[in-house]
DNA sequence: GTTAGCACTCTCCACACGAGAGTGCTAACT
DNA sequence: AGTTAGCACTCTCGTGTGGAGAGTGCTAAC
């Protein structure tokens, strides 16, 4: 194959036309029925010129000698390469989205659903979400509850508004009123700092003081450590109704990763390990990195405040699946999210 | 078909050979098949015979004539109602069981990943799980810390140890002192009250303390009403492998209500609406609630304290799936979720 | 009551065969 | 030189046919 970049005007066209063909139809593309579909000023004889040479140069392929072209790995990129930036949401697309967005609740885990409900839907393939993650993480609060004996309850509140809540059991009992004061003592002491700064911080006289104090830097280092936050998914069941699935020996290896939050979760680390928010990836095929989705695309983006608080989307399905659809749907969601935790970071 | 309760010692015997073997193999049983493997003192014909009066009596059936038999609905419910009491999990694997639930933190959300792996991985099919859920909600403790503007982060304790987050929008701007004067305020006030109590109290002439109550009193509704906790699931891809689901359409259609988590809570929600915790219910194939899972079977408990908090787990697999293992597992997997849950309800 | 024997039924698999779709090539046309 | 019509060729896919194999039910003998 000749990898030479001097595709006629008309060679684009038709490549165009042949992969958008495919997407809809899932079927390999024959020169008559571009003819026939598309009233095109050319015999079929042309078109299979054409296409010969599209196959001699790697953008289609044959599945077989007598059926017709299916796009490569290559073509796809093509493809998405040519309507990456013109790809446009829908004004009333967009209106729609932003509409469902101001009507949920102001809770992130409501917005993550939604997103990922959204993305689904609109793009037919699988969705998948990383709550957003505090980046540099900064004490905000502590609160003691005591709870039963020796158990108490420490919830802590970070600077974002994330909160996380565990469960202590202390050496001996201790009054509500006494954990109060070391709760009062703590807060004033810490407020504003991150991680290192508490770590830095000179020893406690008091020595339940000395102890939370403990707890909080584990509790804040190990959330300072995970790479991204909580995980949401939503459409799975679109890819089963995808054809490319329907040998089940393809379904089943899919279904593997699909199904597990725990390996989306990893897919989505692993793929944008240090990506930039705004930025688009799409990944095409063997392009990812993981072997089993060979047969399959994602499309990620980062949202949220870089250095602040961020998080991943992403929408995973066939190869054949809308690109023109699908990435201006994750490039509007990730900005509206993108919106949403700059608010609740930055007040209103 | 004559229902005729009167089974024959043999019959018996050979009724749960045939359906053991079943569920091993995932093929039709022939009586030729049965001598081979289990060297029994008859010959293929008396089996044969044999057959063909329980294929009368309605528990055995045969996909086509000259195929082997295959266990019936009303087989497999002959076939638990049989084993029911006497399987029991191996000491083995209930003490690995065990050990891993102390290994594990002692976060409720830990638990329930943990259990439904588990119970997936045990059981080979799908596990479903909801998280504890107060039935009684007792307030505890409030806490208010303003984060931005008129911003206010509000997090409810409540006595179970459950904590609900939520970020309000005061009128105007507040000081973070007056908010913890109100929270304590409300503290002293509300403490062990339950929603009823709340709503009967007179209103509170501070303004703030008002508004704050009226809060509390809708988030304190809104999860007392709320059926079931969050839902926690595994093993999905265990599915995939069974036989039964080679065919896509059959899985597809399995898919749509595995994959989707809201149906899955839905499911469990209409499966077990009063059950008492400590049973356990089986649902073979169209006793099952779900039209679509008419080839499924459920096995499903609840847990917890009864009147506090409890939740529901369940395995969902193929009619064919291994009840002689599922069953006490999911016993002994909600026995020991109760524990825990009485465990840190009452104090240890 | 049990068993051996046998005819019968039905699935499954392999193979062949024709229809259909699509191609590549050649030769003629503009 | 680029485009087109025509044609032979190739490959898939659906259908049909014909054993081989498995399992049954029945009958007659033990």
């Amino acid at each position: 194959m000749k990898t030479m970049n001097e595709l006629s005007e008309r060679q684009k066209t038709l490549l165009l036309l042949i992969i958008r063909d495919h997407i809809e139809s899932a079927q390999p593309i024959g020169s008559k029925r571009l003819v026939d579909h598309y009233h095109l000023k050319l015999s079929s004889a042309t078109i299979r010129n054409e296409m010969s040479a599209l196959t001699e140069m790697g953008y289609l392929r044959q599945p077989h000698t007598s059926a017709g072209r299916v796009p490569t790995e290559e073509g796809y990129r093509y493809f998405v390469s040519q309507m990456m930036d013109q790809a446009v949401l829908p004004e009333t697309v967009q209106r729609t989205i932003s509409h469902q967005f101001h009507q949920s609740g102001a809770d992130v885990s409501q917005w993550m659903t939604l997103a990922a409900s959204i993305l689904a839907h609109q793009s037919q393939g699988v969705s998948v979400i990383t709550a957003p993650h505090i980046e540099q993480i900064k004490f905000k609060h502590v609160e003691l509850i005591s709870t039963q004996g020796r158990q108490v309850l420490m919830v802590l509140v970070t600077v974002g508004g994330e909160v996380s809540q565990q469960i202590l059991t202390l050496a001996e009992p201790v009054s509500q009123e006494r954990l109060s004061q070391t709760a009062s003592r703590l807060n004033a002491l810490l407020a504003g700092l991150n991680v290192d700064n508490i770590s830095a911080l000179p020893t406690r006289s008091d020595a339940l003081d000395q102890d939370i104090l403990t707890l909080i830097v584990q509790d804040v280092r190990r959330s300072s450590d995970r790479v991204s936050g909580e995980i949401y998914t939503d459409g799975l069941s679109n890819v089963l109704a995808e054809p490319e699935f329907t040998e089940t020996e393809e379904a089943r290896r899919a279904l593997k990763i699909f199904g597990e939050p725990s390996t989306l979760k990893e897919l989505l680390d692993r793929t944008v390990p240090g990506g930039n928010v705004g930025g688009l990836q799409v990944l095409i095929g063997s392009e990812g990195v993981w072997e089993e989705l060979r047969q399959c695309s994602m499309i990620v983006a980062r949202y949220g405040v870089p250095g602040m608080a961020t998080g991943t989307l992403g929408v995973l399905g066939p190869m054949r699946m809308s690109y023109s659809k699908t990435i201006p749907t994750v490039r509007f969601v990730a900005g509206l999210l993108s919106d949403l935790v700059n608010d609740t970071i930055s007040g209103e």
